[in-house]
DNA sequence: TACCTAACTGAAGGATTGTTCAGGTATAGT
DNA sequence: ACTATACCTGAACAATCCTTCAGTTAGGTA
């Protein structure tokens, strides 16, 4: 069932004249497929062969695209988690200086909006963050995140952390903790997702304040 | 792998003069068993066979015990929320009504204290909790978690929730996934334990705090 | 001692899965 | 039309895994 794996996604085999936009296409729609079985089936009765049957190819054109199931699982990840660290990347970083109340508003929408672009991938990619090496997503993903909320909290015109990567560690952690806690294994409903937001914004104002007071004090 | 399955956990068959206390030692060596091959092999390796035999015990035993490879997740599972609620439960709620921040603490610490009770097996669950359906796990004893918190939250001094509810499960799921974000697939060390425990006593205070705040203003 | 029975054993069965590879298909270039 | 080649196919393979059950062990009872 699982051998020695070789661990990292790859490329397709480089082809020099392609014939047609079909590659991008394919690998789409098998991401596509494995969250659809994710939600239909489970982790569980994720498999190859279903997978790439509800992409409408075969087993031998999934493993043409990835070398192994780890690494289509890791793909999808990574995906969400690239979406997820660019909201993040985008929240302005500029000159103006904001209020930290603002600002903590604007990382829990980034964070809370990601989710809700895609309720049911986010529901079905629960379940696989915990059959994935939890290790290797920290350091290859995670902390790009954590940097990414570093560098706006500096932009708080009021407040100032003297440990700024644990605040930004925290927030992050209780973020997804709130956001896994609405979607549960169910493609939560509209009014969930309006609480979700409400308390994802309450919770990211209140940490943030009470973190940077408490840090100063300290210090 | 998997057929249609009974779903609930069950109990040995009955025995009228109990020969041995082997009964409660065997399937808690099991239970020890599962814990200890989640932490060294990961839930993927984590077969039936491999937990008997780190048991002591033979597969068929194990079978005499839990009908199946889910019930014996879904114990230990249980096991550990079982003592999560008991901890909870256990915080005063008589009389003589607290501050709230110290209501916060108290139930920052009890959440913590249990994760840090056991670390292995916490690490060890967390990997489990994704496997398992995780509807039923809510409706059985995550609410009961849940009202034991706003059970805490009506004994407050200086505050008023108009939507307890909504509050616990929030502050749960925050401090669920702060907890989470420390336990990564490694059991973390003292250091780490130590941050883990004043982050959440910090969340727990300002996140209260701030909803009671903004719910006496809504009303 | 002889018998009963709960508890334990572990090889075998049946089913599923991840992965491969020899051969098919269709496009680009000539 | 013909070749080369990128891409696709899917039956077959090997590896586990979950679960069962006929047989064994050992404590209690008379």
């Amino acid at each position: 069932m699982e051998k020695a794996v070789p661990i990292v996604p790859q490329r397709l085999k480089p082809r020099k004249t392609p014939i047609q936009a079909r590659s991008g296409a394919t690998v789409a729609a098998i991401h596509e497929a494995a969250i659809q079985v994710l939600l239909a089936d489970g982790l569980a009765r994720l498999t190859t062969t279903r997978v790439a049957e509800r992409a409408g190819v075969s087993v031998g054109t999934l493993y043409q695209y990835f070398p192994n199931k780890e690494a289509l699982l890791y793909a999808i990840l990574m995906r969400h988690f690239e979406e997820m660290a660019q909201a993040v990347e985008r929240l302005c970083t500029g000159e103006p200086k904001k209020l930290l109340s603002s600002l903590a508003d604007s990382i829990a929408e980034a964070y809370v909006s990601v989710k809700m672009a895609r309720p049911d991938a986010t529901t079905a990619l629960y379940q696989v963050a915990g059959s994935i090496d939890q290790f290797r997503l920290s350091t290859d993903v995670y902390k790009r995140l954590q940097t990414a909320v570093v560098r706006v909290l500096a932009n708080a015109s009021d407040a100032v952390f003297n440990d700024p990567e644990r605040a930004a560690f925290t927030l992050l952690s209780a973020l997804a903790g709130v956001s896994r806690g609405s979607f549960g294994k169910l493609v939560p409903g509209p009014e969930v997702a309006g609480r979700l937001c409400e308390e994802a914004c309450l919770l990211s104002r209140a940490y943030l304040r009470a973190a940077a007071d408490a840090k100063s004090l300290t210090s």
